[in-house]
RNA sequence: GGAGGAGUUCCCGAGUGGCCAAAGGGGGCAGACUGUAAAUCUGUUGCGUUUCGCUUCGGUGGUUCGAAUCCACCCUCCUCCA
């Protein structure tokens, strides 16, 4: 039986963070997050980290693990985040695993492996440049003699996955298919309670999206992008892609004003949220704690730890 | 007061007699997702009893076998002249 850890995902302005705090001081647990951007370093207030008075003396995990201009990947999280749970778990506590990016959650909870090799070879720039030239059905005929699974699979605009999956197959001499028949039938690597906050009507949880947005506009997330840019973090990096980040970043540099950046970071967290959504949607096994039109932490808090103690998390 | 220009489906915007329920983009909705995942990709988006019917392109009326497209008048907005 694998260790059981505690999971709260959610869409982003959910209220994970405030959640896992409090229950991680009610369970002895610490927390480790699964957010694919407050692993950055000097990326504050645009991936709402926690700030020392938020986290209350909890320790957590996961967070400013990686300078912005860092290539950062789904396995190097895997790798990072089973030592952090491994390490709580040795200590005798609740590992509370807390994020939104749903791919960084799955891979380690399912203990889910990653075909050893350099992503950041030349052939990863090769493959994009047959791709930008000849197209994508062009790649996927190719892959089609290899692994013809994955090539009926993947649409001819997936440039990603479609050099990705040739990448696999050329590095490794396994075909993607196989690899994923591979680490599905792995054993799963704990054994997660997931809590999934959420709201009864999407307009509250726009609301709450708005609300954060501007708060941070107020926190000075214009200065913080103008600082990494300034320290000379590239555009086009990993980092940079975030939302808040990549907005703000065109808007210094005189593509629109700050106003519409800050309209646009909205809209796009909204539709982020949305794809979280779809993302957790899958996963049946989770208790859906709901918010109401108005933000009932207590209530919450309450309903979780009550479900917690029915299942036997002590 | 005069001279031009414009009003199109949730928004922007193409369409200038039939192939138009109306391109394209945005937004919405739904989905996918195994080393960039806050990324990337896909489908769908007037209504219905759905190989067909109905309502829609500022309004009303007209021309025509047939109108978002032509004509008349009206309404609203914009630019310019006074």
């Amino acid at each position: 039986m694998p260790p059981k850890i505690l999971v709260i995902t959610g869409p982003t302005a959910s209220g994970k963070t405030a959640l896992a705090v409090e229950l991680a001081k009610q369970y002895n647990g610490e927390v480790v997050s699964a957010d694919s951007m407050q692993i950055y370093r000097r990326m504050d207030i645009g991936t709402a980290k926690p700030t020392p008075d938020e986290m209350q003396g909890i320790p957590h995990h996961m967070i400013d693990v990686a300078d912005p201009e860092e290539d950062f990947s789904v396995a190097r999280y895997v790798d990072m985040a089973a030592a952090a749970v491994d390490g709580v778990l040795a200590r005798g506590r609740l590992p509370i695993l807390a994020g939104g990016t749903g791919l960084y959650i799955d891979s380690l909870l399912s203990g889910r492996t990653f075909a050893a090799f350099d992503g950041a070879s030349p052939l990863r720039a090769e493959l994009e440049e047959r791709y930008a030239r000849e197209g994508g059905q062009a790649l996927l005929d190719e892959l089609a003699k290899a692994d013809p699974e994955s090539a009926a699979r993947l649409h001819p605009n997936d440039g990603k996955r479609i050099v990705r999956a040739l990448e696999v197959w050329l590095t490794t001499g396994k075909t993607i298919t196989e690899h994923n028949e591979e680490t599905k039938a792995l054993p799963p690597r704990y054994s997660a309670l997931t809590l999934n906050l959420d709201f009864e009507r999407r307009e509250d949880m726009w609301a709450r999206i708005d609300r954060r947005v501007d708060r941070m506009m107020e926190a000075g997330l214009t200065e913080e992008v103008r600082a990494l840019l300034r320290s000379g973090v590239p555009s086009g990096c990993t980092a940079m892609q975030a939302i808040g980040y990549k907005e703000m970043a065109a808007a210094l540099r005189g593509d629109g004003d700050i106003a519409a950046a800050a309209a646009q970071i909205k809209l796009r967290s909204r539709q982020y949220a949305k794809r979280q959504r779809t993302w957790f949607r899958r996963n049946s096994e989770t208790k859906k704690l709901l918010w109401g039109p108005v933000p009932n932490f207590a209530d919450v808090l309450q309903r979780s730890t009550a479900y917690l103690e029915e299942i036997g998390i002590s």
